[in-house]
DNA sequence: CTGTTAGCGCATTCAC
DNA sequence: GTGAATGCGCTAACAG
């Protein structure tokens, strides 16, 4: 027995459709009986208004798009969280689709939720995404737009994330203030926007503190895929760890990094922090239980998806002047661990 | 500038409205020259079909509903990812909705689905979840309903999952073979029915290989409050140990179990596994990277939830007699890693 | 080959 | 107070 309709109440109330509809809708200008009558009999009867047919008649779909990288990411799934909890206090559906850090595929879902008539789209752009094009011309269809997580200063529009160059310069700045000079930075990219500003965080902390800075303390990882990504962690280590003067300290600058990194640390037989300090980013439910518990840079996901999802509503609601574009930028704060304790010089 | 409708098309074209639907459609009824002209309008002016309209025309919507507890879990977000998958393979997109492991909430979810005109709804229950009427009842309203994860044999539908009990029972079984004979398990519950299921692979495996059940080496935990929980890992691992004849080995059924265990352990200065051998169940990513290595029970996830949207396609598409239900079972796994390796007699 | 008509379920004028 | 009529954008049956 497929769904009951409008039609179905009115025929079976002797009533028209209008006057159920507007019944059900508690309208003045249906009387106190009648209304009593239709309530009793669309809740007896399960009714629920079929929103297909209320999502064309008013033009809004009540749900809105996510676009992520992947959902199998326990960063992204925080945020994801977040985004949820706001929608679902103001009565959106989300719906997520994942780029897999493709271009085309990010293209492909933006077009997808468009034509699915998605009230607003949130997204947090492919690693493989610089040129934000596709994403502005949203904006001139219409269609309400938030940047979350992956921000950009060359995107002129609503976004929400966090301070990334600020992050990584706390990170270096903590290693220089726990006493490490040699200091190196495990990055993903080129071309990865979000990336070279950690990268410039690094630098700039540096330079704060009139350290050189040094051309073979800072490798780079493509994050395109995840067995190449291991392997050069993993070379990139021990190239480090083979140097001549050898880092006393090392700053990975997102999750995957950190994790494996320590890994090979520990398999190369080299104790952290005694042999060399590590902090990460973003990590906060690994960060804990690895061994040693790992610094990190810690970025509020939660918040993140939160903040952008409200943003994002409000813009639809059409509370906000569409004219005075924003980022928010939300504090990292550093949440210091074992792995980046005081250097103690080593004894000889 | 919103979109484009088909009668934009056609006046502009000069034709009627089913003409150009057709030619899009690129029907046999329609000329090879209309359909070039209206092809090339369309795409030349972005012309997007309106989803809602042929949702609701086709009484279809194209889209799938998906309850899971939380959407910020590792595990739950690899199942996600492998039911995106199929999903978008077969055109449909899906819309997910979190119980929080409370009933109520599933119920809304479900409400809210079905009202959405989901086309069918894949659900992993919530751990609150004891009674599965409601989900029976989505059958009465002929809504195609695929278990999966937590599946139960009360329940006589299609289900995907895997054998809790047979992993547990090979865990254990392991250890034992690796030489560990008092053998401790950590556990959700009571009242949840996967959970009772590695329980019962736990006990089978005592028993099969002759091994005395003590019930001090059992202990619950409730997973309603995550600080509660760790709170909770942290009293019974402290007690474990504490006992007078303290297990050699420990085996946690859930993947928050086995790292605030190990992170327990570490505090109190117990080494793995030549104090204590642990074995976890259903983790992944984290396994490689923990110290030591954790040896674990594997779900397949991804696979869990891509066999678990096949099915459901297969059901709503209408390929498949509603009347002979099953239960996928997909096979576990077991990765041995360092922290359960053979026992080594401790000296005195 | 193309156009006309009808209707999916609902909300909203506007009459009565 | 209530109901008839209209249309959201699309597809499909049926005419031409």
């Amino acid at each position: 027995m497929p769904n009951m309709t409008l039609r179905d109440i009115a025929n079976a109330l002797d009533l028209s459709v209008s006057t159920v509809s507007k019944a059900l809708r508690d309208s003045y200008e249906i009387g106190y009986e009648t209304k009593k009558r239709v309530m009793n009999y669309a809740r007896a009867n399960h009714y629920l208004p079929n929103r297909m047919a209320k999502s064309l008649k008013e033009g809004k779909s009540g749900s809105i798009g996510v676009v992520v990288c992947s959902i199998d990411n326990s960063f992204v799934s925080r945020m994801l969280d977040g985004i949820d909890g706001a929608c679902t206090a103001a009565g959106y559906d989300i719906i997520i689709m994942q780029s897999k850090e493709s271009l085309a595929q990010e293209k492909s879902c933006l077009k997808q939720l468009e034509a699915r008539g998605v009230e607003g789209i949130l997204i947090s752009p492919a690693a493989e995404t610089i040129n934000l094009d596709h994403i502005v011309g949203l904006r001139a269809i219409g269609m309400p737009t938030v940047l979350f997580d992956r921000i950009s200063e060359r995107f002129d529009s609503y976004q929400v994330g966090v301070d990334n160059r600020e992050g990584a310069f706390l990170a270096t700045q903590h290693l220089i203030a726990n006493g490490y000079m040699r200091i190196a930075m495990l990055n993903i990219g080129p071309d990865i926007h979000f990336a070279s500003l950690r990268g410039k965080g690094y630098q700039d902390a540096l330079r704060a503190n009139h350290i050189p800075y040094r051309e073979e303390y800072v490798r780079l990882c493509n994050p395109s895929s995840r067995d190449t990504l291991k392997d050069c962690v993993s070379t990139n280590i021990r190239s480090l760890l083979e140097l001549p003067t050898p880092p006393e300290a090392l700053f990975t600058t997102t999750d995957q990094l950190s994790t494996h990194s320590l890994s090979v640390m520990h398999q190369l037989g080299y104790q952290i922090p005694q042999d060399i300090a590590l902090i990460g980013f973003s990590n906060t439910e690994l960060a804990d239980i690895l061994t040693p518990p790992l610094s990190t840079v810690y970025q509020p996901a939660f918040e993140i998806g939160r903040k952008a999802a409200e943003k994002l509503i409000a813009l639809i609601v059409g509370k906000e002047e569409p004219e005075e574009y924003e980022t928010v930028m939300l504090p990292v704060q550093l949440d210091i661990r074992e792995s980046s304790r005081t250097r103690i010089e080593p004894k000889r």
